[in-house]
DNA sequence: ACGTGGCGTATGGTATACCAAAAACCACGA
DNA sequence: TCGTGGTTTTTGGTATACCATACGCCACGT
């Protein structure tokens, strides 16, 4: 009885999330992850270079947290800290960059093969639409828009693989693909058959069909990746 | 001229890196680690929770390289820091054990495709040492030791795989399947055939045959995700 | 001109003090 | 006996001061 009393209270009230309850921490983690991004995308010569002292005072924080989000932005590899020298952006080599498609084929391969298995029949056609305004809507805008589509496309064949741990980790690896300078490649791979290849995939996937969903969607992929190993010079 | 006097001093000296150069963080981070990883495998029942202060006091160093190192074992899940509540060990569901081995199986097969293309013949034919020791010493030798063989193993597989991350992302699998408890069902699943699926995929990759290679590889480590998803129950 | 050695400065690493929120504790009253 | 309100303690978060080392600058001697 009288859990009616503080069901009502709890669902008019809806207090206000108030104060923010992010730590400073992950504040600055999210803005210097921001900042770095940017930079690695339009600042093609910048410099290279951060400093603690100085990042705590323009984010008016104590360099405590910041330096808890640097570490953090360390261990992912986006920053390198080397001790009493400086913290340096870091650029991907080629070389890495070519690995991160191939774990990203590997990844959505599965993937691809767990959904023929786990989605349902609704979630698998749902998979129409992103490709359908992919199609169409390419030729009108800008091609700087088509890498989201295009990555928005491979996510939702992810999430339909149902499994958490795929997703958490090519999240991270589109992250780092986003923020390669010369997206154009990815826009000019496009241009050669990206679309067929995903209506295909689609296809394969409505079909229940397991050995050829992955087979597809790894082709695909690794397809980008040999275009990415010939038409791409990184730095 | 004057070369040679510095090439030589060089090459007698060989002066020690003196001074162990690591960080206090990097000492913290592998002792607490280690702990966590020991506590997971032995103490079923321990208690789960951390004290920043007792473990600074208790390793002998202050807070600050302490939580940083913490903060890191957070990211990599081993621990998770509640703000004013406490930091906690994290036990694995089984969920969550189910789809690191399938990404295991994702990342492995895709090493084995890349092994038929990359390897020397050299590198493939080492691989017998390891099936071969393998299957003789098992039978004698304690049946924890399986765990470790079979690891290595796969991680040979991967390595000829020649893709770095690759590498970087199944240590980091293993070293939690290797924490978990019950080892024992490792074990098991030996008994069964991995073996005889070790001796097969083997044979694939002298072959050069990169579709049956991959299968296969992807087969034999999905089969032990199925045998833990039938007979192990955690926590 | 050029190498050399000392010394100051910059910078990440570490220690410590303080803060706020959450939990634990404890009296007090119905 | 129970719960209720406040107070103390615990605990992670944050700020700040200090430390040790790598680097640059500059005077000095050859």
């Amino acid at each position: 009885m009288e859990n009616r009393v503080t069901e009502l209270a709890d669902t008019q009230l809806q207090i206000t999330p108030i104060g923010e309850g992010i730590s400073l921490k992950a504040r600055a983690y999210d803005a210097l992850k921001a900042a770095i991004t940017n930079m690695n995308i339009y600042a093609h010569e910048a410099e290279l270079r951060l400093d603690e002292r100085d990042l705590s005072q323009r984010f008016g924080v104590s360099r405590t947290p910041l330096r808890e989000a640097l570490a953090q932005l360390d261990q992912e590899g986006l920053v390198k800290i080397v001790a009493r020298r400086g913290i340096f952006i870091v650029r991907k080599t080629k070389a890495e960059i070519l690995e991160m498609i191939t774990v990203w084929a590997a990844l959505e391969s599965m993937a691809a093969r767990l959904a023929t298995k786990e989605a349902s029949d609704a979630e698998l056609s749902s998979l129409h639409d992103l490709v359908d305004t992919f199609s169409t809507d390419v030729v009108a805008r800008q091609m700087g828009e088509y890498s989201d589509a295009n990555i928005r496309f491979h996510q939702a064949i992810i999430n339909l693989g149902k499994c958490q741990l795929i997703g958490d980790m090519t999240d991270k690896l589109f992250f780092h693909v986003r923020a390669i300078r010369q997206r154009t490649i990815f826009e000019q791979d496009r241009a050669k058959r990206s679309i067929v290849d995903h209506k295909e995939i689609v296809a394969a996937l409505e079909a229940r069909d397991t050995e050829r969903a992955e087979r597809l969607v790894r082709e695909h992929t690794l397809r980008l990746r040999d275009h990415v190993d010939r038409f791409v010079e990184i730095d």
